[in-house]
DNA sequence: CTGAAAGCGCTAACAT
DNA sequence: ATGTTAGCGCTTTCAG
């Protein structure tokens, strides 16, 4: 093996000290005396060391990495989740560990069979795919974002059983007879069906019939549209879409003007999300916004709780949404 | 320390061998005997247990993981850019350490600090900051993407003078006699600027004032808004404008609309970029698309060469635009 | 086909 | 105030 060029060993060499001494001197701990700080820092820079992180965390056992387990970066949502949680992670000193599952299973295990071997402190996980046991079977402090993992693992979402109902009373008050709705197919156990379920339960309360489009989120553009194409065909009376997420709210109206219909004259829209992204891209989009920022945050303290060892109790966290006013609805 | 709970000596101690029997059994190395092999899966399993890559990262010298130094994940550009580079890297074998130096200086110099003492095997960075002596000093495997830093790290970019000039020529074709342009500050030194200068150069060979306001990365989102309002306070008489960003495109056609302004009828507007979820959600935009795909997959080339040890001298790449024709120009 | 021993670069008892 | 020594968990020469 090739050794690394300058290490602290010669650092104790040039200064003439030992290597506890200019450890010392690298971490501020113990009695030193100032000429002997000055001699070691001289001659640290006389040979440009520099510290070698990984044998620091092989001895420490703990590298101030934390896993960041999502389907994709590509996205207004995990785009300003991510970018978040780094920022708060980075303020408690750990950097991250990107692992875009691409929600490919395959991909999703052999992130965690890596991460999982000391190769992070903690986990903070979305992805989309169940029954990976991996999960269960680990010590590693884990938290879950929108996502039901297991049950000592606990869960930060916003409160999507209410983005349901406002998103679905917005369109009943303005006068929608027949409300589509779109969400992830069943089957899929994650909060996200909890809008599902209030659509439903809404329709029902006001003897509608509910219809729920089953869209992939990992789909191709392409797929999707040809979906909502079949929508429009199968359903021409549609007066009104609640849409599981801005994207595919925004490829809706894009089918809505293939067709010529004038959104929100002849087709009123809702989504969900409501990230910054789309806020610029799309500002004219009705939305559920979901507290991106403080679920980023949340999740974060709750993993450095966990890090630092006191057991909750799977302190599952929901935090409220709120409607955001465009004019598509 | 705190020992880690089962380790290869563990296993080897069930299993009745030596812990090289086991490495090699885990490394599939040298001559085994199926019995032997069998013995040691078997305690592996029996003892739940998990090689600890830190110790081996440090036994190799090499890490498997590349950094990335972007601003921020939470942007069409950067997001694909990061999604995709990803991806490539995961292909070959490397996992991505995030470093989202959201433009601060300062970030950006304690990333690379970390990042340059062993923690990654490469680098691929596009941050904004300049002056940064860190990269020039370490030996580690650099690659740029559309920013320049030192004469001996490779840049891939994209073609941005020859986007700048379909940009302009699109809006001199459409009738434009007003066109404004949108860039980075001056003095930061980017291939960004090349777009600019496309746009100075043409407008100066048809006999036109070229106009640019300066609009910074990182500002906020009221901050561009309210630089985009003095735009049109300032010149009521634009007519055609070539942002440098399909985001600042849409903020400024939100300004438009504020101001009663039709597009394309009284305002075109051609934007930068093209990333995939802009043209999700703003498809009606016209706008030189990069070719964001294939710089990831180059850069990662590029790295990999490097890590491999292959002497590159500079070799800097450019790559193809192309004009997605939307409806706003 | 298998094992003993040295070492990757750093830290921390324990001594002095 | 500083040095000696023994690891952190793994891999690999080298010897058998």
């Amino acid at each position: 093996m090739k050794k690394q060029s300058v290490k602290l060993e010669d650092v104790a060499a040039l200064a003439g000290v030992s290597k506890t001494t200019v450890s010392r001197v690298l971490n501020n701990r113990g009695y030193l005396s100032q000429a002997t700080i000055d001699k070691v820092h001289q001659a640290m820079e006389e040979l440009h060391y520099r510290p070698n992180v990984i044998a620091r965390q092989l001895y420490q056992q703990r590298t101030k990495l934390v896993g960041l387990v999502f389907p994709t970066v590509d996205n207004p949502f995990f785009g300003q989740l991510e970018a978040r949680l780094d920022w708060e992670l980075y303020q408690r000193g750990y950097r991250v560990l990107m692992g875009n599952s691409q929600n490919n299973p395959k991909r999703e295990k052999e992130y965690l069979r890596q991460l999982l071997n000391g190769q992070v402190d903690g986990l903070i996980v979305g992805a989309h795919n169940q029954g990976i046991k991996q999960y269960r079977d680990t010590q590693l402090p884990i938290v879950s974002i929108e996502r039901w993992v297991s049950k000592d693992i606990p869960v930060v979402a916003a409160d999507n059983y209410a983005g349901g109902v406002l998103a679905v009373d917005r369109l009943l008050k303005d006068g929608c007879q027949h409300i589509i709705h779109t969400n992830y197919p069943h089957g899929l156990p994650s909060p996200n069906l909890e809008r599902r379920r209030a659509y439903e339960e809404l329709m029902q309360k006001h003897h509608r019939q509910s219809v729920t489009y089953e869209v992939n989120f990992d789909s191709s553009v392409d797929e999707k549209l040809a979906i909502f194409r079949r929508l429009f065909d199968e359903h021409p009376e549609v007066d009104g879409i609640f849409a599981d997420n801005d994207t595919n709210a925004s490829l809706i109206m894009q089918v809505a003007r293939e067709r010529g219909l004038k959104v929100p004259a002849d087709l009123k829209v809702v989504g969900f999300d409501g990230a910054n992204m789309t806020r610029t891209l799309l500002p004219e989009l009705t939305t559920v916004q979901q507290p991106i920022d403080r679920m980023a945050a949340t999740a974060v303290e709750l993993l450095q709780e966990r890090i630092n060892g006191k057991q909750i109790n799977n302190k599952s966290i929901q935090l409220p949404v709120k409607l955001i006013e465009g004019i598509t609805a």
